[in-house]
DNA sequence: CTCCCTACTTACCAAATGGTAAGACGTCAA
DNA sequence: TTGACGTCTTACCATTTGGTAAGTAGGGAG
């Protein structure tokens, strides 16, 4: 019972600080939310921060398990490109929170202690810059000009990842499932062209 | 003296709302940095959210100033695209602070009044889905492919506005400067190449 | 039965939050 | 001179914040 209770609480907190953001939310309001007290989550996590702490780390936790057991196979970069991609984006759609707490990340981890932010980025980063260096197109380019083209695709996904409420907000919800059913493929064709010679 | 009172609190407040996010700043922390008091702040704003709204406002005008006065010329509407985002990124460059707080927007706007934080996107939105649409790869296609498109080169480079500091932090400033002074390059061949038929 | 540990509660606390009330100070028009 | 106005201050206020202290309930080990 006792890791079920610890389960619950982080499960609240990621979908908490994922919508409203580190400020935006108080113990108080993740306990209430599962009938449990701030004193007792204090309890489980010792403080605000660390309990923050401990999601990004679950998330990162899941992210690595999931990165090595979908290595793509192959030997052709630009399908392994794809299929890496894809998966994100796949992720992306199926796990909304992730996305939307990495991106608060992104904003934050100038004022946080700089280090919490990037345990993940670095070292899929260079698993994608590698892909991308190692296709026919970037085969004679410098380290930067792959890096800009990964971080562009990367950027591509992840900015629509975290637009879901605005764009049914703006365009309503029968317009968004069109758009999000179609953006696999679209976004595959975004990937090839990109790496097209 | 009022106006330039006022007109500071403004920056201020841009600046820290977009570094630290709404519930990040308190309006103390606005005003003291001014050398007022969190009262007189009030005086001029009446309250926190007016205050914030006034920011989204000001940036507002100043984007659809912006889009009137740099109406792409020419028929072509590649170059008109490549034109529009390539001003895009040149000001999400230069502005780092706007890309900033309107990312957060996109992150907050399920949880605020869904209005407020979408005015800018509608019609900039349409207007690049509609010189999207008008090159020669999306003539046929429908319209949600259009959009799609449109919305992962709008990711590419609003991802990349919010990025500085997480990649100044990772790579470093030297590091980064060359993927900055690179990346206008970069996302023209990208823009070229997603709407090459 | 007792001891101890984990899980959780009630009762606090100091600090910070957004906001109100009332007044001081200067300016400018009548 | 007077009165109104805009600008800003000091003095408050209720609420919420993250966090501490102390104690209760229950289960398992000796």
């Amino acid at each position: 019972m006792a890791e079920d209770t610890r389960t619950r609480i982080l499960d609240t907190a990621e979908r908490l600080f994922a919508d409203r953001g580190f400020y935006g939310v108080s113990i108080a309001a993740i306990a209430t939310e599962i009938d449990l007290t701030k004193q007792a989550l204090l309890h489980h996590f010792g403080s605000k921060e660390k309990l923050y702490g401990e999601v990004l780390k679950r998330i990162s936790q899941r992210f690595e398990l999931d990165l090595s057991k979908a290595q793509p196979s192959g030997d052709d970069p630009v399908e392994r490109l794809v299929a890496s991609l894809l998966h994100l984006q796949t992720r992306n759609t199926d796990q909304p929170n992730v996305i939307h707490l990495l991106m608060r990340e992104l904003l934050d981890n100038k004022r946080r202690a700089d280090t919490v932010g990037t345990w993940y980025l670095e070292p899929f980063l260079e698993r994608l810059t590698c892909m991308v260096a190692a296709t026919p197109k970037y085969n004679d380019a410098t380290l930067e000009e792959a890096f800009a083209a990964t971080y562009q695709l990367l950027g591509a996904i992840n900015y629509f990842g975290v637009s879901q409420p605005t764009l049914t907000g703006i365009y309503g919800e029968r317009f968004y499932a069109k758009i999000e059913a179609d953006f696999p493929q679209q976004l595959e064709a975004l990937i090839r062209s990109a790496v097209a010679p």
